[in-house]
DNA sequence: GTGAAAGCGCTAACAA
DNA sequence: TTGTTAGCGCTTTCAC
């Protein structure tokens, strides 16, 4: 590659210092009151030796990036880079550039992301927690380090927080399966500790007991190592059951889309012999023989919400944002009225 | 934000000089022959004071910022999380780290992005070109900067290129389709001066020709600017053809779905009254009530090739990589024998 | 074995 | 109005 010019290039050639370079260039040319000729020559030398500044220099002397790390759970998720697009247009505002690393759900390849990051130092970062993971969490607010966690909540952390409210949410989606007439409705999920699975759950379980005392055969937390396997064998019990789910809950849409894959090679069909309902949206159901019901995450508010928290943090503002969005309610055709 | 500790700070506390402590904190204690005492002293006062070391300072001392650039044209498309999670997975053999940006198809944020990668001082480029774009990859060729060109190849340019054999896959598809018998072969792509999709249409077109002169009326190239309409109008036209078309050859992944979206919503059965095909593969494919027939790239092959060809150029090794690969073809029953 | 010091490219306080 | 200079945190050459 050929050597860049830097600011002492144009320097030398124009004949004069450094600072002056600087100054004309970065715009201060009014605020130093530099001469109206010298300013046109520093321009033209800059464009004839196709000048370009050295950001690490300037971050070096300045302190700041203006790079903000995001660190999703994975990229395949559609929330991933859903908010990750959000994210990208939203930083054109505060002119922030976005390092984004998949932790792919594995608390050693996250603790190294956030290393990476922390050493390119980023001024904030964006963060989808995952499972064990609090201790991470817990030195960047001891380091006092800007961050805001997105998607999933940790209990008992010091941080600032944007999520949905996912207890609430799975409370009505449950209702609405309820409300139309659905009486054995199934619940599909994840084996984990963290927060919203379990907040998820919670709704689930409050909604089917306004009914009644919950079946516990009805619920089905996979480990998640083989998915579409034991959506395969958890859907299979389901239906052997006696009586058998009228109805599926699955409270994600990778769960949804192993799920309504299953039932396509079944031959079942949705809403006539199964109500299907989905917690989270997937591109997917767009070609499913009849529209799923499923929620929609503000995923523009969240990133929205998030670098606005985040740039507060940056700036030193004390206090710790906590919020917890409402979702939009997708009513397809899968939970037909029995 | 707590004040970080720096090299400076361990070397004053143990009492030693900053370059001692660089040379153990970087492993070189060996090779420098530091005191095994005074070794453990280092290591113990970076542990104590929680040293980071900062990659900026490094980084502006060695010129090497072991950071890649890579810009795509769309995230939403398939194409593009694909080779970016096959890219940062790759990278790990680096230790990379990679920027992503989205041009999202336009020249000018494309050349913006680019503009700030270089002043970050990347290490190289992955660029997957746009329209229009020349001006900007001629001049990085010209400063000699190390950059490879993905999925889109742009004619008489000088630089490594990693595509696919478009012209020929779309030979064999719509070869496939012929071969079931199917005679009025619809193709749906986008306007687009970009080479990948002209090598598209050539194979569709050399592969129609084999039976006699291709109708014009079959071919729809869509100005993209409000996709499921375009499509939605383009299916109507030439189910209205006489004779109708009897399968549509999608171009793009993208707008096979905004095609099976329409199809679905007309109630028309796909195979037995339509033909499907689709150049490039989706997700939402798997919950079409048939499996579409489509090609499918090599992401993973195309990311490891494009992050090899890119430490070649780094390194400053001579000659250009120009690699076309094959695709994988996935039959489904969207193109059964009529 | 260890240390002094230069310097990467830039900014900004200070001088003139 | 323009210039000098220190120094950000680190690596690395050279000297002791």
């Amino acid at each position: 590659m050929k050597k860049k010019a830097s600011l002492k290039d144009i320097a030398s050639k124009v004949g004069v210092s450094t600072a002056l370079v600087s100054y004309v260039l970065n715009g201060q040319e009014q605020e130093k009151r530099v001469g109206g000729e010298m300013v046109k020559k520093i321009r033209d030398a800059a464009v004839a030796l196709h000048y370009t500044p050295n950001r690490i220099a300037r971050s070096l002397r300045t302190k700041k990036t203006n790079t903000i790390g995001f660190v999703v759970a994975d990229i395949d998720y559609r929330f991933s880079s859903g908010v990750m697009k959000a994210i990208e247009e939203g930083c054109l505002k505060y002119s922030w550039t976005v390092i984004y690393g998949s932790s792919g759900e594995n608390p050693k390849k996250f603790a190294e992301l956030l290393k990476v990051l922390v050493e390119r130092q980023v001024d904030g970062l964006i963060i989808v927690p995952v499972e064990h993971c609090n201790k991470q969490i817990e030195e960047l607010t001891k380091q006092r380090f800007p961050f805001v966690l997105i998607d999933r909540i940790l209990p008992g952390i010091d941080a600032n927080m944007i999520t949905v409210k996912n207890e609430q949410v799975a409370h009505m989606c449950t209702g609405h399966l309820l409300g139309k007439r659905f009486r054995r409705i199934a619940y599909i999920s994840y084996q984990s500790s963290l927060l919203n699975l379990a907040d998820r759950k919670k709704g689930y379980l409050s909604a089917v007991r306004e009914l009644g005392p919950p079946d516990p055969r009805l619920i089905k937390e996979l480990p998640n190592l083989n998915r579409d396997e034991e959506v395969k064998v958890a859907i299979d019990e389901l239906l052997a059951l006696s009586p058998a789910c009228d109805s599926i809950f699955f409270a994600t849409d990778t769960l949804a889309v192993s799920g309504l894959r299953h039932l396509n090679a079944l031959g079942i069909k949705v809403p006539e012999q199964l109500g299907i309902l989905s917690f989270d949206e997937s591109d997917a159901f767009e070609l499913y023989r009849c529209p799923i019901t499923h929620g929609r995450q503000p995923l523009d508010h969240i990133a929205r919400l998030a670098l606005d928290t985040l740039q507060r943090a940056i700036d030193g503002m004390p206090g710790r944002a906590n919020h917890m969005l409402d979702m939009t309610f997708i009513e397809g055709k899968s939970c037909r009225e029995k």
